[in-house]
DNA sequence: ATGTAACGTAACTTATTTGTAACATACACC
DNA sequence: GGTGTATGTTACAAATAAGTTACGTTACAT
């Protein structure tokens, strides 16, 4: 499992990554915002961040949602101040955990090891004979895969992720266009659906007249 | 969503009690072992535990291990000192996070919606034959799947998001038709209450005249 | 440069859903 | 018991959401 640290007290990433890699971690480190963008935009395999909110060239916060929150990949923040609002901050960003200096290194380590545990879930989620790969982002009919467009590929992702529950067209439009400028129109959800449900066969996509689809697991 | 809280320190309860029901929360709250396997084992349904370790007649961590972990409920962790040892005994044990007194109740209720979130479970609401599903926004009667029309899935929603409680007329007309620019007609509620009825079969759906409708939990 | 794939829109189709109107019944109050 | 209001019932034409197909445009890879 691959962690990096981000942190500007050498002395904090020395004792952290003497520890973590006694515990048969691979550890990064970086000490500033700057670098961290760079190291992430080499687009390394990451299981965990602990990340100083507090840096040199900026705070952890921005960072967190602008390069690691759509990367999905789980952190934890630090700060020094124990201060309320920043963890409540912190906490509804997304993070998975908040700790405040002074922390105990074993408490850091036991809070690890119980996320990335949290996190090793089924990777393959299957309905029918259709079977969802998350690992790769990859969808096989049978043992044949489908290739599917990115848009594809996302929206049936989310659908994915909501097994048994209904995914609203609205939220579809915002979650897979958000990021486009374009006002999306509502049809186009539709034609998608129909798209996929031609690919997959399958009918496991059932539509909630007036809200949305689901795919039901059995 | 319903929270048991275990802790001797009625200060405490009282506070955080308030705090949670102030975000929606249904709270029940015991203040030794004994009282509260007494609650466990009456099965009532619950969807978290804050649960101080140190109480006047055993300990939480026993309480968890021997009651709540088989059940699977979330479980908070509280403890007066701040001892590292505990803490990590606490986490390893398989709780979903700990807190060290003094805690701030805003970063509480932080952590309480995290885990509450990423361990959304089924939400089933049954009353006679009748069975709602809120995630997947299905209706069966029996283990037959009902066909409900968007309007009349909305209503029945709205019924059953209010069990022993009427829901008014007026507020079926502002909450079903809100975002249509239509002003629709007062009849058409009685209309959508005939045809619903007539599709559930069973009649679940109380009549109060004057003021609305109501769905009676058993 | 060229061909292919992906994208979003538009136009069309369908079955269903919807709201109203018209009439029937229940109920409360005088 | 009569009267008026609130609710129940039925039937129907209009409206609509979702399914479908087709096409021009853009993006991309070769």
């Amino acid at each position: 499992m691959h962690i990096l640290l981000v942190e500007d007290n050498i002395t904090i990433i020395k004792g952290l990554s003497y520890a973590l890699e006694m515990n048969n971690y691979e550890v990064d480190s970086k000490i500033n915002i700057k670098d961290t963008i760079a190291y992430l935009e080499s687009n390394p395999l990451i299981d965990l961040i602990v990340l100083d909110v507090t840096l040199p060239d900026g705070n952890g916060f921005d960072l967190f949602s602008n390069y690691i929150k759509k990367r999905n990949i789980p952190t934890i923040f630090l700060t020094a101040k124990d201060s309320e609002e920043m963890i409540v901050k912190g906490l509804n960003m997304g993070a998975e955990d908040y700790l405040t200096k002074p922390f105990s290194t074993k408490e850091l380590l036991a809070r690890i090891n119980k996320i990335l545990l949290r996190n090793q879930r089924v990777q393959l989620l299957k309905v029918k004979d259709i079977t969802f790969d998350l690992d790769k982002m990859l969808v096989l009919k049978g043992s044949a895969t489908l290739s599917l467009t990115p848009i594809e590929l996302k929206i049936l992702h989310l659908l994915f992720s909501n097994l048994n529950r209904v995914v609203r067209r609205t939220t579809i439009l915002d979650k897979i266009w958000e990021w486009t400028g374009n006002d999306v129109d509502d049809h186009t959800v539709t034609v998608y659906l129909k798209r996929l449900r031609e690919k997959l066969g399958t009918d496991i996509i059932v539509t909630v007249k007036g809200l949305g689809y689901r795919i039901d697991a059995e």
